[in-house]
DNA sequence: GCCGTTTTCGGCCCGACTGTTTTCAGTCG
């Protein structure tokens, strides 16, 4: 059963093969709009096949919905191998090619008669492109260049290094004469698990002064293109930032346009334009008598739209432009509303830090109830504790309880290993004895869909667990994680009343936005922690938190947010 | 190909930058 991820990558292709053959623009923007959706869908499309309402999927219609039907019956699309046949397939490796495109893919096809990567390399630098129509030495070396910087180029970037990146290039960007506000824009401002490039909007007097700066920073490899509002460079690790200046009075229409995401703006305009608006970065234009309205900050722009100010994260063209006109956005959870971190880990297991120094420097971050989750005794790896030492633990928790006073709730718990055939590491009558249980997957992720489905499951039936920590096992860049059923998953915490843990961590972000969203709506308790294993890692947290606002998450959907008093109760609840 | 707080037809977001084409097309975000 192909899910929403294979299913988004046919329509691609379908939409890069028919823009090349010269296909109606809008009907290729029709089939990438849809892949996108099924890209943001909180469940697979199959579930909606099977309660025959694909229809429900935003942007797609009769026609998709019938080849989203084929696909999943017979894991083929009739109409995608018939355009293969139109178009060489080999084409759509192309179109990352920076500076080279559909109408330009198909030239090169067509006059050249070559189809591959490796053909259009070949042409590129013996010079065979610069004598097509429109085209010119500059552009064939754009090819080539394109070609070269594509090979160096790092995949998208974990939120976790692109952020403290963008900070200190902005705080450079302040220091420039006539720079009034700097601010990140992009995927980094509505905070994805990843970003493409870096996108910094600056407002200033003095555009020239901040250009002339930005192409002038050290470690550049080359720039990519710089104007009078817009340059863009590439770092030498193959980083690309973007950055635009507008005057102080545009900031507002400025920020909302970098900040994206595409398709949250397409709505905006949409909303503008019924108002016989045209919005760009710049301003609203009358299109009736050409006036101008100019907006200093979002808000005003939203105001314009007669929306309330959308946070950033919430800018997906997930349903918040429509709850913002009916006044019923999400009071989304901030960082400091979490008073509770019930995943950290000390020098008992594989944390750097003793019990007493972590106990400390969570109060001081202002944690008022910490769990110490260090790894169960078959994790041998990170000196998984044996029931043995977790008697000893508890007594060394009792003696720092007395030294900390009433400063912090110190909770005696374990990272329990759900093991390869599903079983957890220690014995139930052991599990009802701690104060929580947390249950994580490490190992065997690559088993298949059902049987490590299965293993989660397992361990959410099983009454003594709490929390299932970082479901997924994924690893932020480079491993996918286990192939959950996630709605079955959460089908069966929903039933069992167990946390799901958004793991604060930015390799980890697990639950993802997505799920998490999906596990609200099943009423699903959410966890936020941060895994801490040193000090650094106790300031990720807002990364979590970041998670749960794209997640839609208020402060009542986080266990974190709770009084140490409401925390207990609810443990108690679940038979604690 | 999708879609409807004017619409079941006729729209579908907007502008900067680059190169080459001397007024615009292609690409990009």
């Amino acid at each position: 059963m192909m899910n929403n991820r294979q299913l988004a990558e046919a329509f691609t292709l379908i939409a890069d093969l028919s823009e090349i053959k010269g296909e109606n623009i809008y009907k290729t923007l029709a089939y990438r709009k849809a892949a996108d959706s099924l890209l943001n869908l909180g469940r697979e499309a199959s579930e909606y096949w099977k309660e025959g309402k694909l229809n429900d999927i935003p942007g797609v219609g009769k026609a998709i919905a019938e080849k989203i039907d084929e696909l999943l019956t017979t894991g083929k699309l009739e109409f995608l191998e018939r355009l293969k046949k139109e178009v060489p397939p080999g084409l759509v490796e192309w179109l990352p090619i920076p500076g080279l495109g559909p109408k330009r893919a198909a030239l090169i096809w067509k006059t050249l008669n070559i189809t591959t990567f490796a053909e259009l390399e070949a042409a590129a630098r013996a010079g065979k492109l610069r004598d097509l129509p429109g085209m010119g030495a500059k552009s064939e070396a754009a090819i080539v260049e394109g070609i070269e910087s594509l090979s160096r180029r790092t995949v998208r970037i974990p939120l976790g290094r692109a952020y403290p990146i963008a900070q200190a290039l902005i705080a450079e960007f302040k220091k420039v004469k006539g720079v009034v506000d700097a601010q990140p824009g992009g995927s980094l401002r509505r905070m994805r698990d990843t970003v493409g490039d870096l996108d910094i909007l600056v407002a200033s007097k003095d555009p020239a002064a901040v250009m002339d700066m930005f192409v002038k920073l050290p470690r550049i490899h080359r720039v990519l293109g710089k104007g009078p509002t817009k340059s863009s460079i590439e770092f030498n690790d193959g980083l690309r930032v973007q950055l635009w200046v507008h005057p102080p009075q545009e900031f507002g229409t400025a920020l909302v346009y970098a900040t994206g995401s595409k398709e949250h703006n397409i709505r905006l305009r949409e909303m503008a334009l019924a108002k016989d608006l045209s919005l760009s970065d710049h301003s609203f234009k009358n299109i009736l008598d050409g006036s101008e309205i100019f907006c200093a900050t979002e808000e005003e722009v939203y105001e314009t739209l007669g929306l309330p100010w959308i946070p950033p994260e919430l800018r997906e063209d997930r349903g918040e432009i429509q709850a913002a006109k009916a006044n019923k956005l999400p009071k989304l959870i901030q960082r400091k509303d979490i008073k509770a971190d019930l995943q950290m880990h000390s020098t008992w297991s594989d944390g750097k830090l003793s019990m007493l120094e972590m106990a400390r420097l969570a109060a001081k971050r202002g944690m008022k109830v910490i769990a110490f989750t260090d790894h169960s005794v078959s994790l041998g790896v990170t000196g998984g504790l044996s029931m043995e030492k977790h008697k000893k633990q508890a007594a060394e928790i009792r003696k720092i309880q007395k030294q900390l006073g009433d400063s912090i709730l110190v909770l005696h718990a374990s990272e329990v290993e759900i093991k390869a055939d599903g079983t957890l590491d220690y014995p139930d009558d052991f599990l009802a004895s701690l104060d929580l249980v947390l249950a994580s997957l490490h190992t065997s992720l690559r088993q298949p869909r059902e049987k490590v489905t299965q293993r989660v499951i397992n361990a959410i039936r099983n009454p003594h667990v709490d929390i299932i920590g970082h479901p997924t096992g994924r690893l932020i860049p480079g491993r996918e994680g286990a192939d959950l059923d996630m709605e079955a998953v959460l089908n069966a915490a929903a039933e069992t009343g167990v946390a799901m843990e958004i793991n604060a961590h930015p390799a980890r972000l697990d639950l993802n936005d997505l799920h998490a969203r999906r596990a609200k709506e099943l009423g699903i308790p959410i966890a936020i922690n941060t895994d801490a294993h040193s000090e650094e890692d106790l300031d990720m947290l807002p990364y979590g938190v970041a998670t749960a606002r794209r997640a839609w998450l208020e402060p009542k959907d986080v266990i974190n947010t709770w009084t140490p008093k409401k925390l207990l109760d609810w443990l108690k609840k679940r038979g604690r």
